[in-house]
DNA sequence: CTGAAAGCGCTTACAG
DNA sequence: CTGAAAGCGCTTACAG
């Protein structure tokens, strides 16, 4: 099979070349609409028409054209039909973590959306990093793509410079947004944060800490969320909260636990910011012989798959990432063929998980 | 800032208009690189080598051009140059998962090699699936990609003859290749399933039961070197293998350890294809009441974080994923530049880790 | 060190 | 339903 695809290449190849003459040529030697035209005997444009718009075309020319892709083994050449329609058929997608299984699901939802059109994903990984997310903004608006999904409402003055001068439509995930003219899909950080320190405290915590890695907007609307429940129940203290910029990661948490126990001995509760805490803070207290809930509940943030199968098991919220990539995706391709969307802001809500850790 | 961008930006449309004349304009109306080349008093093509090659122009038109592309806000067309250039400077990876921390771990170390070249990568999720991967390629043979990393050795013979016909270089990531004219980087997982099995049987293991899912190239890879290990030392017994397509989970693992145990009742350690199956097994384990690794052993694949400080924590094969990434990118690179490598597979061993679990 | 001309491989109006 | 011409925004030889 290889062989006759390789055969039938070179055979073309001898036409082209001795068609164009033995001058100077530029070209790249793969197999052009032109070719694909000439060997269906129409005109380039009318190939071009039996590929995009079959139904312009007669049956006979879309027969012929057909087989002519097939015989040359023809491939479209994206840049060029880019250049001369000025539509890219790119979506960018800018996430701060790949290895977080909370934006894989997110990047499913928009593969879910993207695959039923012919849009190429342009993914991006910011790394949580200002500087990462403009150099990668700025590297992908050179492929002049057709919208873009951005992760988080705000952004570094470089990215909202560079967007508004490209034009290019944005849609914001995770959290909602205030300003109606930002569109956005996700669900209140700060609202989940508050519901998860009111199920401690109803539960009869009073010493509940906080502990946050990162740092990233949506750790930091947990902590509002956290503080304005502490506060309002007349809990709040500073000393229960734990603050700290490295990436989350299970040993980050096993970490973390030893330093708010040795600051708030007396804490009862500990609201990890995330999972990956919740779990190393989990497995410490295992290797420590404290007693979780009994002596100290643990809960954590987007209920990954090893919450609900730990021993104890993980009280947790859970969060519509897949949801929310799914229809950011559609909210954006609506926007991109100029429908003006209804909503500019869609709440897909969050659940507490309530388990055995709280 | 953004406001005086606007205003740059719409003074020089005027410009550009009046210029160009009223006429039916087929412009994108983004800046193009004859307007910095007008606005720095140089030609198109000087401005193109102030951009891309500074050392061949003089330091004043260097200046000036970099003050235009300032002024302006002008972002290059990629799909422009792709195609004057016939360069792309795109490189195609497909991963059969983007949840799988290994493949985040390749997709990391390919990153940092692609960082420091101008090259864009193009990330496709194969699923495990050979149809998703034939359709990701053709439509990104369509980019007319530099070099392609691919996941695995053996793939469909579409995919073999996309690839032919493309005449781009390829790397293949994860496994070493048999064939020398096939660039390679990994290990050999058939030796990791061996070496992990001897190291059960020297435990003292007789009835070694083998968890496999997913059943794509490396899970059979490991599973080919259990066997071997097991028919050597005469303890091969079909009864204690179990196989299943569906995808690895934590909750596949809990329910294959219950089957594996009413299949095989004797068994005293079970060799899981990866950490994800052998952590549900352990949380399975601590549900039944079941010694883990007094009662029954169990070991897993890849060590992800958890597997070293989970109680027990668990005995697995660490793997040189980001290294992967990093040499398979290393490889292409040199191969993209006309390179002949010395070496075309690369084996970067792995690593058994003894712990609680086995 | 700099430039006029041609061309990369497609699609877009405009005709017929 | 089909086609001749122009153009998308760059870079590549070739000169000077």
């Amino acid at each position: 099979m290889a062989k006759s695809y390789f055969s039938i290449c070179s055979s073309y190849s001898l036409k082209h070349m001795s068609k164009t003459g033995s001058t100077k040529s530029r070209a790249s030697g793969r197999t052009t609409l032109a070719a694909v035209a000439a060997h269906a005997g129409v005109s380039t444009m009318t190939a071009s028409r039996a590929l995009n718009q079959p139904e312009l075309v007669s049956d006979l020319v879309r027969a012929r054209v057909a087989l002519a892709v097939n015989v040359l083994g023809y491939v479209p050449n994206r840049a060029a039909r880019a250049l001369a329609s000025r539509q890219s058929n790119i979506i960018v997608v800018l996430v701060p973590s790949l290895s977080n299984v909370v934006f894989n699901a997110v990047l499913d939802g928009i593969q879910t959306v993207v695959d039923t059109a012919n849009y190429q994903l342009l993914i991006g990984n910011t790394r949580y990093s200002d500087a990462e997310e403009e150099k990668l903004l700025g590297t992908y608006l050179q492929s002049n793509p057709d919208g873009i999904l951005l992760s988080g409402l705000t952004h570094s003055p470089r990215v909202e410079q560079l967007l508004a001068g490209s034009g290019v439509p944005v849609v914001s995930m995770m959290d909602l947004a205030s300003d109606p003219a930002q569109l956005s899909v996700g669900f209140s950080q700060l609202d989940a944060g508050y519901t998860m320190t009111r199920y401690l405290i109803e539960r009869g915590r009073r010493r509940i800490a906080f502990i946050g890695a990162q740092l990233d907007e949506r750790t930091l609307a947990r902590a509002a969320g956290y503080r304005k429940a502490m506060q309002e129940a007349g809990l709040a203290d500073p000393r229960l909260e734990l603050m700290v910029p490295e990436a989350s990661s299970i040993a980050l948490g096993a970490e973390l636990l030893g330093r708010m126990l040795a600051k708030a001995p007396d804490c009862d509760a500990i609201f990890c910011c995330n999972d990956d805490l919740a779990h190393g803070a989990i497995y410490q207290c295992q290797r420590r012989g404290i007693a979780v809930p009994e002596q100290l509940a643990i809960c954590g943030f987007n209920d990954l798959p090893a919450s609900a199968w730990m021993k104890p098991s993980v009280t947790t919220i859970s969060t519509p990432r897949y949801q929310v990539g799914f229809e950011a995706a559609t909210l954006l391709r609506a926007v991109i063929d100029g429908r003006r969307p209804a909503v500019t802001r869609i709440d897909l809500g969050f659940t507490l998980m309530a388990r055995e850790s709280a």
